[in-house]
DNA sequence: AATAACTCCGGACACTCGTCAAGCTGCGTG
DNA sequence: CACGCAGCTTGACGAGTGTCCGGAGTTATT
């Protein structure tokens, strides 16, 4: 017979323990029921991988469940064994891409040792992402605009966007501290100027345009340097 | 019996036609035909404007063509008498919208007489427009996401991007000429400043968050006077 | 008046979708 | 060894999709 939701106390869907605490208690056995809850979210994580990936090359209107099991090693059954339902799955391959979103410039800010430096390193960051990783843009565009619709995904959305003004901000921190001299936007300002930028040049690079990353460089330089002059 | 796709010679579905030459020419009977033409069009423009305020309402990703023939005063099967497809309908849709989308801005930038009234004028028309249009911006939002994915919509969604640029171009334009002063930012950071800005106030907005409209009002009111100073 | 063309309706089609239930397999525990 | 459960597959369901078609009603032409 089938279990049901609720039907044991001990086992049953994951998923639904996998949102309580996930803390490491002491008492016996706890061992193999943690390392069943590693193996659980590790499935996790690997489902929530392959949404991510499905979701960049098609976008969200047009990626079914089943497209996403086809880029897994399962099949779509098991989508519902670690996920309530379609919108649990993809807020969690949600919060998977904000452990890494932000954290992409913070080398290039770290290391610069002038303005001048910060700002080559910058330019040459976002035009490189541009490149290489336009896909995953693309999708972050679309799972953003998809949350001013579906309330289920605000909330993550919403903190994505803070992370990124932050990780923008502290490009602009920094290259107030190593120019002496404070920009004139506000995080806000910034991150906004910086993020429409971006979005603009990803739709043309997109599209075919072969210089959009060229000009996303040279156009991040020049507005860089005119916040320090 | 119905017709089919170039039965007839004459006539046929009418979207086939609407794509040529809308010219009007001297020929003996050309009012009638003329008048037929128009009625086609205004149907077609009739059915955007439903295709618009649907897909505003409920985003691109769950809109059916039932859905915008229930905002219509037809029914479904009326929408591939008039376009090829559902492509075809959106960017119609897309199209309309074009013709107004772009002019918001020029009023308050014509009719300022002093720097001071420029920059108040377009902080309080932001505000405004973040308030009172919400949801057609967020279908704008969500329709050029989509064109990163599909093909069909990149054209159209280039042509409105680029005018919304030269929009916010003409602002920075007469800033400049009533301050006597150049602004330091392309037409392309300018637009991405702006659109991001506004971007991230739509989010803000639209998850509840009251001040958004002040903020993005002070906001732009502080990044237009440091633009001149 | 008769005929043709234009408009529009509503149902039917062949899918695809998210969801769920039943059953199989292999492993670990009693 | 037998049992039970976790983990996964398979197949089915009902609802909803874009598209197409036959026909009815209306308007225009001859």
């Amino acid at each position: 017979m089938a279990r049901r939701l609720g039907e044991t106390a001990e086992a049953g869907k994951p998923e639904a323990r996998a949102q309580e605490a996930p803390k490491r208690t002491g008492r016996p056995r706890a061992l193999a029921v943690d390392r069943a809850l590693d193996k659980v979210e590790s499935r996790r994580m690997a489902l929530a991988e392959a949404a991510l990936k499905t979701l960049a090359e098609l976008g969200y209107a047009r990626t079914s469940l089943r497209d996403i099991a086809d880029k897994s090693e399962f099949t779509h059954g098991v989508l519902h064994y670690y996920f309530k339902d379609k919108t649990d799955l993809i807020c969690c391959a949600m919060r998977q891409y904000k452990a890494v979103c932000a954290t992409r410039y913070d080398q290039v800010t770290i290391r610069a040792g002038t303005p001048g430096e910060l700002i080559e390193g910058v330019a040459a960051k976002l035009a490189e992402t541009l490149r290489e990783d336009a896909l995953n843009h693309r999708l972050w565009y679309d799972l953003r605009a998809q949350a001013m619709f579906e309330e289920a995904f605000q909330a993550d959305v919403l903190e994505i966007d803070q992370r990124l003004e932050k990780m923008v901000w502290r490009i602009g921190a920094r290259l107030s501290e190593l120019s002496g001299s404070s920009i004139g936007l506000s995080p806000a300002a910034l991150y906004g100027l910086f993020d429409g930028l971006f979005q603009r040049s990803l739709l043309r690079h997109l599209t075919g345009e072969a210089s959009a990353a060229a000009d996303l460089q040279d156009e991040a330089r020049r507005i860089l340097t005119s916040l320090v002059r």
